[in-house]
DNA sequence: GATGAATGAGAATTCATTCAT
DNA sequence: TATGAATGAATTCTCATTCAT
C-alpha cells in the first residue's frame, strides 16, 4: 500500500513536470525555457526535477514521445479511414485544433517573439512528423490528386499553426478553424466565399 | 577622407553584426540566441557589440526596422497595384520566397527544435505585420470574396513559412514555391493537380 | 533536527557574507568594493552570494539595517539617560570606539585612498543618523548650551571617525580615545593639557 | 606661434582633465570613479586622456602633487607664523574651508555612500599630511599644551571634513565654519555657547 | 596631438546540475 | 525520494587601454 501510494505520487510528480513543461515550452519556446521556469510552475523542488528527467532535453523528448504514442496513432487511424479528401483534411485539422484548445496555450509572455505560436514545441514537432506519410498514402489511394506531398504537408502544417493562433486569440472553438482550413484546401478562396 | 574610411568601417561592423544576428536568430530563434553566439559569428571582439547595440533585443528591433523600411513598402506597393487575386497572391508569396532565398538560411543547428524554420525571427514578425491590412483593402476592392481577413492572412503566413522551409531543403528556387502557394489559395488541391 | 542543521548553515553563510562585506567595505569603500571581493573573502562560490543578496547595494543595506537595529537603540538609550554633557559625550564616543574595536577593521589595502578610515561604510552612515536628533534633545534638556546642532553633531562625527583610525593604528583600547574626545568637547585644548 | 598655441592648448587640456577629475573624485571617490566619468566631464575624447596621464592613479597623484605644491606650503607658512593657538587653528581651518568652498563640491550623486564628503580624494589626503608635523612644532613652541599630536591632528581633520560638509549644505561661507571649529578646539562646548 | 572605435580582461548575474540532509 | 542550498560554468555587460586615422 505504501508502495502504491508512492507509485501514485511518483506518477503525479512526473505528470506535474510534464504539464508545466508543456506550458513553458509553449510560452517561451525550447531555447528560452529554463528548468527553473518549469519547476517554478510546479509545487516541487528543483532537485526533484532530476529524479524524473536528466535534463531539459529529456522532458522535451518525453513530451514528444507521449504525443507520438497517444495522439498521433488516433490521427493516423482517422486519416487511414478517410473516404474523401474532405474527411482527411477535416480529421487532420480538427484533431490539431482540438489539441491546441485543450492545451489552453495562454500566451502571456512579453518577449518580442511571443506574439506567435511556438513551433519549437515538442507536440508540434511530433505531431506533424506523420502527416506527410499519411498524405502520400492518401494520394496513392486516390483521395488527392498527384500533388507534391512535401509542399502539401508543409502547407497544411503552416495553416494549422497560424490558424490555431488566431483561434486562440479570438476565443472561438475548434470547429470554425477546422472548417476554414478544410475549405481552403478543398477549393481555395472561392470555396471560402460566403454563400450567396 | 579619413572620416570616410572610418565611417565605412563603422558601417561595415554594424552590418557584420546585423548579418550575424540574422543568421543566429534564424538558427536558434530569439530565445536561445545569445549575444556571444552573434559576436562569435563575427570577426569582432565582444565589447564591440555594445558599441552598436545595447542588447540582444536591440539588434532584433534593428533588423525588424530595417525589414519594415525596405521590404515591406515594396511589397505593399505591389499588392496595391494588383488587379487580380492571383497577382496579389503571387506578389506576396514571390516577395517572401525571394527574400528567404536571399537570406540563405542555412539551417545547420543540432538542437532539437531547429528542425523547422524559425518564426521568432525579426524579419518574419515584421514582414507579416502589414499583410492583413493589405488583404482587407484587397477584399474592399473586390479582388477577394468576403473572407475573414484574420484567418486568411494567418493561412497565408503559415503557408509561406512552411513552404519556404521545404524550398530551402530541396534547394529549388523561389518560383515553384510561389506557384504552388498561389495555386493553393486560388483553387485548393484541385488547382494543384498536375495538368492532364 | 535536519531542518535545524540546515537553518544553521544557511544562517552561517549569510553571516559569512555579511562579515566579509563589512571587511571589504571598510577596506575599499562601497564604490570600489566588488561582489567578487566579498565572495572571495568567503569560502563560498560566486553564485551563493545571490542566494542571499540581490546585489552589492543590498548587502550594504542589510548591514546598515543590522546596525540600526542593534547598536543605535542602545546608544540612544544611553544618551537619553545622560544627566550631564560629559555623560552624553562619553556614552556617544565610548559606544562608537568600542564598536570600531569590535569590528577589528584591519586596514591592509594598498590602494592610494585606503590610508584613511572609510566613511562610506554602512555602519558609519547608519550610526550617526540619530546623533543630531539626540543632540537637539540634549540641548533642550539643558545639558548643552544653545549650540548649532548641525555643526556640533558634524564635529562629533568627524572626531569619532578620525580618532578611531588613530586608535586602531596605535592599538590602544577604546577608553583613551573616548576620554580624549570627551575632554576635547568639554573644554577644548586646555582640558586636554596633561595635569600639572 | 603655432608652437605657442599648441602649448597653450596642451596646458588647457591637461587642466581640463584635472578639473574634471577633481569633481569626479569628490563625487564618487577614487574607487568608483572611472576614466570615462572623468573624460565625459570634459570636451575631450577618451584617447586624449592617455596623452596626459598614464592611468587613473596618475591623475590622482597629480592632483595630490599640485595641492601639496601650492596650498600646503602657504598653510605651513601661516602656521609657522602663528603667535597663538587661536591663530594656528584659525589659519588651518580657514584655509581648508576656503579651499572647499572654492572647489564647489556640488554633491549630486545618488549612491548610498555619497551622503558624506569624500575623504578618498587627493586633495584631502595631501592636505592633512603636513598637519601633524606642524602641530608638533607648535607644541614645541608652546602654542599648545603637551597634547598627543596624533589624536589632536586627527580630531582637527575630522572636524574639518564634517563641518565642511555642513557648510556646503547650508550654503554659508567659510568664516562661520572656521569660527565654530576654532572655538571648539580652544574651549569646547562652553566656548561655543552664544554670548549672554 | 586628437580622435573615437576596437579590444579583451574582468565584473555582475543566471542557471543547469549536484548533493547533504 | 523530496528538498533546496551550493556550486561553478556560461552569459551579459563595463571599462581601462590601445591604435589606426
Amino acid at each position: 500500500m505504501t508502495a502504491g501510494r508512492r507509485e501514485l505520487t511518483k506518477s503525479q510528480n512526473r505528470q506535474a513536470i510534464l504539464v508545466a513543461a508543456r506550458q513553458v515550452f509553449a510560452d517561451l519556446g525550447f531555447g528560452a525555457a529554463t528548468v527553473r521556469d518549469i519547476i517554478r510552475a510546479t509545487p516541487l523542488a528543483s532537485g526533484t526535477f532530476y529524479n524524473y528527467f536528466k535534463s531539459k532535453e529529456e522532458v522535451y523528448q518525453a513530451i514528444r514521445d507521449e504525443v507520438a504514442l497517444t495522439i498521433v496513432p488516433r490521427l493516423q487511424e482517422e486519416r487511414a479511414n478517410a473516404a474523401t479528401a474532405e474527411e482527411f483534411l477535416a480529421a487532420s485539422f480538427g484533431a490539431f485544433f482540438e489539441f491546441v484548445v485543450a492545451q489552453q496555450g495562454e500566451v502571456r509572455s512579453d518577449r518580442p517573439e511571443a506574439s506567435r505560436l511556438r513551433l519549437d514545441t515538442p507536440e508540434v514537432v511530433a505531431g506533424f512528423g506523420a502527416l506527410r506519410a499519411d498524405l502520400e498514402s492518401a494520394i496513392a489511394r486516390g483521395l488527392f490528386p498527384n500533388i507534391d506531398p512535401h509542399f502539401l504537408s508543409a502547407a497544411m502544417a503552416g495553416v494549422a499553426f497560424e490558424i490555431s493562433e488566431q483561434m486562440l486569440r479570438r476565443g472561438c472553438g475548434a470547429a470554425p478553424a477546422r472548417d476554414f482550413a478544410t475549405a481552403l484546401f478543398l477549393g481555395g478562396i472561392k470555396a471560402l466565399a460566403p454563400p450567396g
